[in-house]
DNA sequence: CTGCATAGGCATCGC
DNA sequence: GCCTATGCAG
């Protein structure tokens, strides 16, 4: 049996496909077994607002798409009646595919499944002219935005250097985040910025953004949002048009996303949040951990179901992360439970010498598990930031090991391919100045800067796009005889492309692109090492062509996806992304390396956003650790290049924030000789008397030295055990030091002491237990 | 106009 | 350690 088409569908969105008919037992639908009791009222609560607060592991994605299943099975609505949202594509993929197989067959047809931006893209689109764009508008990405506000930086006669594109851009970014057009933005905000010419620098840029026929991320939320508000015949249709509405990661959403789906969901109310404010990492994105925490008072009787079981992870793991995340005020409060038998093993957490040898410990730690039967796809390395990652692809490139980083190098920001991109977009678009610029000398065909500016001027004072300018400059005398033949050919090259677009195979016409336009050649020509692999990524770049059905289609794609679909997943290798990335996956082992002061929580988020960004970098803490299944490792270097110096690094405080009996704490041998360095200095060598090997703590060291040696050669084996809970420690390495005479200090190994000379950074302590030690000051804290 | 060299600023997270 | 902006010679 098949459903009759979707009257509402969009004649391009495929036929969705109906569960076939299938002997169905008496009671409820087969998809709703084994759920458990709330995240079954999660699923059934279909009428008015709900709030679904889903916990690390609980569950979330099955409830979601089971609740998507359950009104299309029963057919309360059509797949075009229901808009849902996730947060990345992935999402929507995933959640497209585990519908289709709950209720058997394809569903291709939900037009409105996708991310925010897909979807206002969408929208936009079948209304551009509403926006004062034509429906073919290009998107610009982040780079192509930073071009144009230095455009029009420089024009304005802007010092570049004193107030740099960046910033405008990220203050434009959080305008737009918040809903804010240019009107709106009121004048004392901007004022800050190049002599208070904010305001004026962005409405300036929302012009030439509309001259060039495109939008920008933040335009595809707010030109909808505008132009619903302007008129109640769209808004209706819409807020008509959706019967049910579903929002995932609803606490990474900003205002402007926020104010968007209060318009949809402004006449029927049936309105499905899901989230976990604990999981909030989007802050500096413009995300409103607010939105969740006031919903039931935007949506008035909005139901509450909060999802508290875990089914991914040990009690131990569970307890670590949730007494990391207890340090955060600011929560709805949720309290995981697990009804696994097992505690688990302890969370590992392991201090090391420098980045080397943390990679190094991971790295065999890794072919341990693997030789234990561990699947490589089984692990993943989780990093603060991208460049954490080198390291790790050293180490594993060396010992041959399998990886695969998700979300790193992006294949569609490489220099080639947006090459072969703009040429495309031009083709698509003859009003994409930024394209165009990007290749009219790419390859050197002899058009310098002087003719590139005569150019600009002309476009200018004709109000023209720079092809059409290029077109009349080039049968004027204004340019060097070498320059106009180059330019004329180029545009004849654009005019022949273009004419061709609409009948040849677009893959076809990326090919003669590329060939006609010499950019091929120049690859074939230069001899560096990398020319080969450009010349590869072309190919790729065309071969990633096919599945779309016109070029208009795959420009689209590119634009809000910007990853190639990782078509490889069933090979076995290790996970090597960012703690961002990883949010909604998880793994059987998790390694979170780089837990320093300053790395993680980043120095950055601290000083731009204070309190509220140390809350935000525990989150993701808290997110790192509920990753893992099995087992999770923790580590930090004392050493760590930075901007190509060294500098060392302290424990982090989440490790502090870790309760102990939940934790197995590691020091690496070699991470002694950051304190071996202090026996050299020391004026007495009494460093091994028995008060200092006395401790518990140190008892337990020695046992643990003495097995090390026979046992395998496990960089997390290998250690020895030190107190469980490390000191978050301040100071400074340089100067003078922050302490003077007299203090009572803490020192995490010689314990409690007072100062009784400073000399530079350097101090002279008095320890009750170990004597009299010199000792840099970095080290200690304020007892 | 192009190619090379050098300096200088700079550095999360990502739809 | 990276990319970009700038200066200079050919």
């Amino acid at each position: 049996m098949t459903l009759p088409s979707d009257p509402l569908a969009d004649p391009l969105d495929a036929a969705f496909e109906a569960p076939p008919e299938r002997a169905k037992p008496v009671g409820e639908p087969v998809y709703l077994r084994g759920l458990n009791a709330e995240q079954r009222e999660a699923v059934l609560s279909l009428d008015g607002p709900v709030l679904v607060l889903a916990g690390a592991g609980t569950g979330k994605t099955r409830v979601l798409t089971t609740r998507l299943a359950h009104i299309l099975a029963t057919r309360r609505a059509w797949p075009s009646q229901i808009l849902s949202v996730t947060f990345t594509n992935k999402a929507a993929r995933e959640m497209k595919e585990r519908i289709g197989a709950l209720i058997g067959g394809t569903v291709e047809g939900m037009p409105w499944l996708g991310t925010f931006h897909s979807i206002g893209a969408r929208m936009l689109r079948r209304h551009a002219e509403l926006a004062g764009l034509k429906p073919s508008f290009t998107i610009l990405d982040a780079d192509d935005q930073l071009r144009l506000m230095k455009q029009i930086m420089e024009a304005e006669k802007i010092d570049e250097k004193r107030w740099p594109a960046r910033t405008l851009a990220a203050m434009i970014d959080g305008w737009k985040n918040r809903g804010l057009t240019p009107v709106d933005v009121s004048e004392g905000e901007g004022q800050g910025f190049a002599f208070g010419k904010g305001k004026e620098l962005y409405r300036q840029y929302q012009a030439r953004l509309k001259t060039l026929n495109a939008a920008d991320f933040g335009d595809l939320l707010l030109e909808p949002i505008a132009f619903m508000r302007a008129n109640k015949e769209i808004l209706d249709d819409y807020q008509h048009r959706f019967s049910y509405m579903l929002v995932d990661e609803y606490q990474d959403t900003n205002t402007a996303q926020y104010l968007w789906l209060r318009l949809l969901s402004g006449v029927n109310k049936n309105l499905c949040v899901v989230g976990d404010d604990d999981q909030s990492i989007y802050g500096w994105r413009g995300a409103e951990v607010e939105n969740i925490l006031r919903f039931d008072r935007d949506f008035p009787g909005a139901k509450t179901i909060r999802l508290e079981r875990n089914y991914r992870s040990t009690a131990n793991i569970l307890a670590a992360a949730s007494g990391l995340i207890s340090a955060n005020k600011g929560r709805l409060g949720k309290t995981l439970w697990t009804e696994s038998a097992e505690d688990g093993d302890k969370v590992q957490v392991k201090g090391l010498w420098d980045a080397e040898e943390e990679a190094r410990g991971v790295a065999s730690e890794a072919e341990t598990l693997h030789r234990g039967g561990v699947p490589f796809a089984q692990m993943a390395v989780l990093v603060r930031a991208s460049f954490q990652m080198r390291e790790f692809e050293d180490r594993f490139l060396a010992l041959g090991l399998p990886y695969r980083v998700i979300g790193g190098p992006r294949f569609y920001e490489r220099a080639e391919v947006r090459d072969a991109l703009a040429y495309l977009r031009v083709i698509a678009q003859g009003d994409d100045d930024l394209a165009f610029e990007r290749i009219i000398n790419k390859p050197k065909r002899g058009i310098g800067d002087a003719s590139i500016q005569a150019l600009h001027n002309h476009a200018r004072s004709a109000s023209l796009p720079l092809l059409a300018a290029a077109m009349e400059l080039s049968s004027s005398d204004e340019l060097a005889p070498k320059a106009r033949t180059a330019l004329g050919a180029l545009v004849k090259s654009f005019a022949r492309w273009q004419s061709v677009a609409g009948t040849l195979p677009h893959t076809d016409l990326a090919e003669m692109v590329l060939d006609e336009s010499g950019y091929t050649d120049m690859l074939k020509v230069d001899k560096t090492p990398e020319a080969a692999g450009r010349l590869e990524n072309l190919k790729e770049l065309v071969r990633s062509m096919e599945q779309f059905e016109s070029l208009t289609a795959f420009l689209e794609h590119v634009s809000l996806v910007m990853e190639v679909e990782a078509g490889e997943q069933s090979t076995d290798r290790i996970n090597l992304m960012t703690l961002h990335a990883a949010k909604g996956l998880e793994f059987e082992r998790v390694f979170l390396p780089g837990w320093e002061e300053g790395l993680f929580p980043s120095q950055r988020t601290l000083d731009e956003k204070g309190t509220a960004g140390l809350e935000e970098e525990r989150r993701l803490a808290y997110v790192g650790l509920t990753r893992a299944r099995k087992r999770a490792y923790v580590s930090f270097a004392s050493n760590r290049r930075v901007h190509g110096t060294w500098q060392n690094g302290l424990p982090s405080r989440f490790i502090g924030d870790l309760p102990a009996q939940h934790i197995d704490s590691f020091v690496d041998e070699g991470f002694y000789g950051n304190y071996g360095s202090f026996r050299d200095n020391t004026a007495s060598p009494n460093f091994s008397s028995e008060s200092t090997y006395s401790s518990p703590g140190w008892r337990r060291v020695q046992e643990a030295r003495a097995k090390m040696d026979t046992r395998s050669n496990s960089g997390w084996q290998r250690g020895t055990v030190i107190d469980a809970k490390a000191k978050t420690v301040t100071g400074t390495d340089t100067g003078t030091s922050i302490y003077s005479t007299g203090e009572r200090v803490f020192h995490q190994k010689f314990g409690y002491g007072r100062v009784v000379a400073v000399e530079g950074n350097k101090l002279l302590v008095d320890f009750e237990k170990a004597g009299s030690k010199r000792v840099i000051d970095g080290f200690v804290s304020r007892a």
